[in-house]
DNA sequence: AACCTCACG
DNA sequence: ACGTACGTGAGGTTC
């Protein structure tokens, strides 16, 4: 790829030398003192060189779809924009949070009983407009105008100006150690957080198209994280459950609710989903309460009642505690360690944050070696045919490969063996599942 | 540079 | 009594 710069060389004299190999000596030492040699070996040095072939790759990007979607953005940003001005009863700027609050708050006088308070004063986030959505018009068009705003300046202009001109892709970089967690990152631009709920996020993932005579494949792993919870903690039901291939949260739905799985409604099961991920991410009734609208006093049963079923989930997270206090890491199933010192903090609050990242990281961190390990295993099957198929991106959970059309039936096969079938992958005690989609573009893909 | 907000898993 | 779910990156405003 052209756009990599030239390396900044720097001359080095015999004794910086010995300074570096000094140094390397030490991480090396530290690396096995830690027990991380292995992971290291293992997984984050061939991993190296398995990202710098995807930047390499980059993704073809349909320019002209993204402006022409620009100018439809901007026709709907000046509607807005227009409708809040004479609603707000001035000009003002919409994205300066501090202006906003005057408006609102001052101007229109819109009640602030139970909004959230940040540093600067009151919180103008979504969730808490979301609260005030009954007591003035101009909420609604604030909250589309954002979503509008976001998806113009974030991406739909911001895009085309990092497609690489040689090569009409865009080439990200993969960052291989930034997080506390073992997740990769991706920056400029971040492929990783492309929109895919809202609105207009079919038009913009459409603009990242396969080569011409090329398909793209994307293979995710099902609900991944709450499968690494069921196998760390070795939870019998929810194990069960997965073996059955049911629907994890319609299930959860029915024990908390205590009915039949037929009895479940949209509702009951959203509010499983909820609960799902809060247990992953470690949090407290009043939490699910904010996030699912329920009152904190049948939160508070919900997880109660979770807990009372999933016995060997709740002694988990109680084990997990008490050894990270005693270790002052957490680890993974492959042992990558994340510190926290903090958890053993006289202050409550920074202590209980350290507990939340002790229950999070193992859980995380994880399925981030989990999808690692299949890279570097596919990425060896597909040494021999570059040309055929390569690996483009990877979204936490997800791989994005572009395929020659007459061997999607081949790859597809490897790519969903290598992820659900290694030997690590046979390390968990529920079976992993991973859905293929193939499609000529990001937005527009049917599952196989 | 800090802060806010919001896109993703 | 406390504040309230984990992990990222980017674009905007304000100072």
């Amino acid at each position: 790829m052209e756009a990599i710069p030239d390396q900044k060389m720097t001359e080095y004299s015999c004794e910086d030398a010995d300074y570096t190999f000094q140094l390397v000596d030490k991480l090396m030492i530290e690396l096995k003192e830690k027990n991380l040699w292995d992971l290291f070996k293992k997984i984050e040095m061939p991993l190296i060189s398995v990202l710098a072939q995807m930047e390499r790759n980059g993704i073809k990007v349909d320019v002209k779809i993204l402006e022409k979607l620009t100018k439809q953005l901007m026709i709907y940003e000046k509607q807005l924009t227009e409708k809040i001005y004479e609603l707000g009863g001035k000009e003002f700027n919409i994205n300066s949070p501090l202006q906003l609050k005057k408006i609102l708050f001052e101007d229109l006088k819109i009640s602030i009983i139970g909004i959230k308070k940040i540093k600067t004063g009151i919180s103008t986030a979504a969730g808490e407009l979301e609260k005030m959505k009954g007591s003035h018009p101009i909420i609604d068009l604030i909250l589309e105008y954002r979503e509008i705003f976001k998806l113009k300046s974030t991406y739909s202009e911001a895009l085309p100006k990092l497609v690489n001109l040689k090569t009409e892709r865009i080439h990200t970089n993969f960052n291989q150690t930034i997080t506390a967690t073992g997740r990769l990152s991706s920056s400029n631009p971040n492929l990783q957080n492309i929109p895919v709920r809202g609105k207009f996020c079919k038009e913009i993932r459409m603009a990242f198209i396969a080569e011409k005579g090329c398909k793209l494949i994307a293979a995710d792993y099902s609900q991944i994280e709450l499968r690494v919870i069921a196998s760390l903690s070795n939870d019998e039901k929810m194990i069960q459950a997965f073996k059955n291939k049911e629907d994890i949260h319609i299930r959860t739905a029915a024990e908390i609710n205590e009915c039949k799985l037929s009895e479940v409604s949209q509702e009951m099961r959203q509010q499983a989903k909820a609960i799902n991920f809060g247990i992953i991410y470690g949090m407290g009734a009043y939490g699910l309460a904010q996030r699912t609208g329920i009152s904190p006093s049948r939160a508070k049963k919900f997880i109660e009642k979770y807990f009372e079923i999933h016995k060997d989930i709740k002694n988990y997270l109680e084990e997990i505690k008490e050894r990270a206090k005693e270790k002052e890491y957490v680890e993974t199933l492959f042992g990558r360690r994340r510190y926290l010192p903090e958890i053993n903090s006289k202050m409550f609050q920074v202590q209980n944050a350290a507990e939340r990242m002790a229950i999070n990281m193992p859980v995380q961190g994880t399925a981030a070696d989990l999808i690692k390990i299949a890279m570097i295993r596919i990425n060896q099957q597909l040494i021999n045919n570059k040309q055929r198929c390569k690996m483009l991106l990877q979204v936490h959970d997800e791989l994005i490969f572009e395929v020659k059309t007459q061997d999607i039936a081949f790859f597809q096969k490897i790519i969903k063996q290598e992820m659900e079938e290694s030997s690590e992958a046979k390390k968990f005690k529920v079976p992993i599942d991973v859905k293929i989609k193939i499609g000529d573009n990001w937005g527009e893909m049917e599952e196989f």
